[in-house]
DNA sequence: GCCGTTTTCGGCCCGACTGTTTTCAGTCG
């Protein structure tokens, strides 16, 4: 069994022995394993074999034998048990907010309800009400939560919170009585997915802006006000927290919420072995017992980070991935910036499924202030999308060429093409027509189905053609649609460097595809990344930047992405492939 | 269930907010 399939289990335990109202400790102990087991770098597999399992922080005796178990085996005999004997309609109950394992225990035992439908008309029948800690207030928010639970479990694209967050930020930092405000959470962290928004805010003053924030245009309900917090939900059911601080406070609580709850672990336990007890609230000095914490004159985070000898860690890097110990040796990566991209490569025109021409295409990249664009049509295979045959994409590669040589545009356009890799590994155009190209996206559009082995090697072939540049979206994952395609992205890798052949960073919101977790170690291992919007009209060119968060969580740096050299580097790189 | 340079037993982060209470339990982050 995949390490990903154990780690999934381990949680699914940690669920299932909160409803059986089981030891949070023992509970959390799970949870932990789980997260360790997750972010070993390690192979599962090599790490059982030099039975180094147990050494791993967080994995003791009970479940290096649980995951050695299920790695040969692909089953747990505890597992099993545990899972029979819970209805898995309770699991679903824990979806509704309120409702935690010991409530819905309490429905269970007490009204025997073990499904959201008997659960809806339990609340209805005044049974739930007349339960010892639940009223009709909790029966009515059970209701509510029933009625709008996918809208409320639902998480949301990076790009569409931040353009929901922007002009809360915006309106909190023009109230009277705002010293500082910034959002936390997973938004700072650039994460590709988005569970809800948090600000925080600087005010000795909070009860005008709690007012404030509760009362914006599409709230559609307040979840909780009071003085240091207050939560809404929008229509949309995305859910927004604000917390108003002193000021003394402000860099101990931004720190803290914007996580990630593993990095914040890393950071206490720090803090703890150098004497202080660390918080949202500040810092206390662990003699002075049930002091106030104070803020030791740390008014910012670089403050923060520093006190405890670290140079400042950027929010997208604090996944707890190693970030202290690189920020401790002074080691943190330097992050590129979205004004160090020259240009984007990987983008559509009417010539197939796109919305813009050449010229305007390319009159967007002038416009966003890039040196060159890569415009690289769909091929035949993807015959929905109109994709170009040989003769086609030959009349693209001369309009092309005569835009360039007319001279009227300060931007560069590289002729490519995203072209088809068949079910077969074998490439959707004519080699003499692909070898007259600047260069080549290749990518998977059809049979996503294949085995995980045949379409590793599928991929693996069109990486070694003489004429691949770069590897499209190389899991066609949609996220929050569509899971990606089964694939052994470590050959894959392993296939792209040895062949020199680019990997890109598909920015489109949905894909962000390759995953930001594998690009660490990948690139220090020699591969090349490209940031491509896979813009399919003018407005999707701004996508890029979605894509510099991705290669920023991937501690890339600007010699790593073909898109920060120049014209000439670009040239350079496309011709020594050849 | 995990962990340990005071510990192999007894801790494990903790505070805000809500809804239920009449001093607190549960949820959430």
């Amino acid at each position: 069994m995949h390490k990903a399939d154990i780690v999934e289990i381990l949680e699914s335990i940690a669920v299932l022995l909160e409803l059986k109202g089981e030891n949070p400790f023992k509970i959390r102990a799970y949870q932990t394993g789980a997260r360790a087991l997750e972010t070993m770098e390690e192979e599962l597999g090599e790490v059982i074999e030099a039975g180094k399992l147990a050494s791993v922080k967080g994995i003791g005796s009970a479940l290096v034998e649980k995951i050695e178990t299920l790695h040969a085996t692909g089953e747990l005999e505890y597992y099993k048990k545990l899972r029979a004997s819970v209805a898995p309609g309770l699991i679903e109950m824990l979806e509704i907010p309120g409702l935690g394992g010991k409530k819905v225990k309490k429905l269970h035992d007490e009204l025997g309800v073990e499904s959201i439908e008997a659960l809806k008309s339990a609340c209805e029948s005044g049974e739930v009400a007349g339960l010892k800690g639940f009223g009709a207030k909790s029966a009515e928010k059970i209701l509510t939560g029933i009625e709008n639970r996918a809208a409320y479990a639902q998480r949301h694209l990076w790009w569409d919170a931040q353009e929901v967050a922007a002009p809360i930020l915006e309106g909190l930092r023009a109230l009277s009585g705002v010293e500082r405000a910034e959002a936390a959470g997973s938004l700072r962290r650039l994460r590709e997915t988005v569970g809800d928004l948090d600000f925080i805010v600087a005010s000795g003053e909070p009860a005008p802006i709690m007012d404030w924030f509760t009362s914006q245009a599409g709230v559609q309900e307040v979840t909780a006000k009071g003085t240091t917090k207050s939560s809404v939900r929008f229509e949309s059911g995305l859910q927004a927290d604000l917390r108003v601080v002193p000021a003394a406070q402000f860099a101990f609580a931004l720190h803290h919420f914007t996580g990630s709850k593993e990095h914040n672990v890393a950071m206490r336990q720090r803090a703890l072995s150098r004497g202080y007890s660390l918080s949202e609230w500040g810092l206390a000095a662990k003699d002075t017992e049930g002091a106030e914490p104070g803020s030791e004159g740390i008014e910012t985070e670089k403050a923060l980070f520093e006190f405890f000898g670290l140079a400042e860690i950027p929010p997208e890097l604090r996944e707890g991935l190693g970030e202290i110990d690189a920020a401790e040796a002074g080691k943190l990566p330097r992050l590129v910036d979205a004004d160090a991209l020259r240009g984007v490569f990987h983008n559509h025109t009417t010539a197939s499924d796109g919305r813009a021409s050449i010229e305007e295409m390319a009159a967007a990249a002038e416009a966003l202030g890039f040196d060159y664009i890569g415009l690289a049509d769909h091929s035949k295979a993807s015959f929905q999308a109109n994709g170009l045959d040989d003769a086609r994409v030959l009349e693209q590669l001369e309009r092309i060429r005569a835009f360039n040589e007319a001279g009227e545009s300060a931007v560069h356009v590289f002729a490519g093409i995203e072209c088809d890799i068949l079910p077969d590994g074998r490439l959707d155009l004519e080699d003499s027509t692909l070898a007259q190209l600047d260069y080549a996206v290749m990518s998977v559009h059809s049979s996503f189905g294949l085995s995980e082995a045949d379409m590793t090697a599928r991929v693996i072939r069109a990486i070694e053609h003489p004429a691949t540049t770069m590897l499209g979206h190389p899991t066609g994952r949609l996220l929050l649609r569509r899971e990606g395609y089964r694939i052994d992205l470590q050959k894959v890798i392993d296939a792209a460097i040895a062949n020199r052949v680019i990997i890109e960073i598909n920015a489109h919101p949905r894909r962000l595809d390759m995953d930001w977790r594998l690009w660490r170690r990948a690139a220090e291992r020699g591969l090349m990344c490209a940031i491509n919007p896979d813009a399919h009209a003018t407005e999707g060119l701004a996508y890029y930047r979605a894509g510099v968060n991705i290669a920023r969580k991937g501690w890339l740096e600007p010699e790593q992405i073909l898109n920060c050299r120049d014209c000439a580097g670009v040239q350079r790189w496309f011709s020594e492939r050849k």
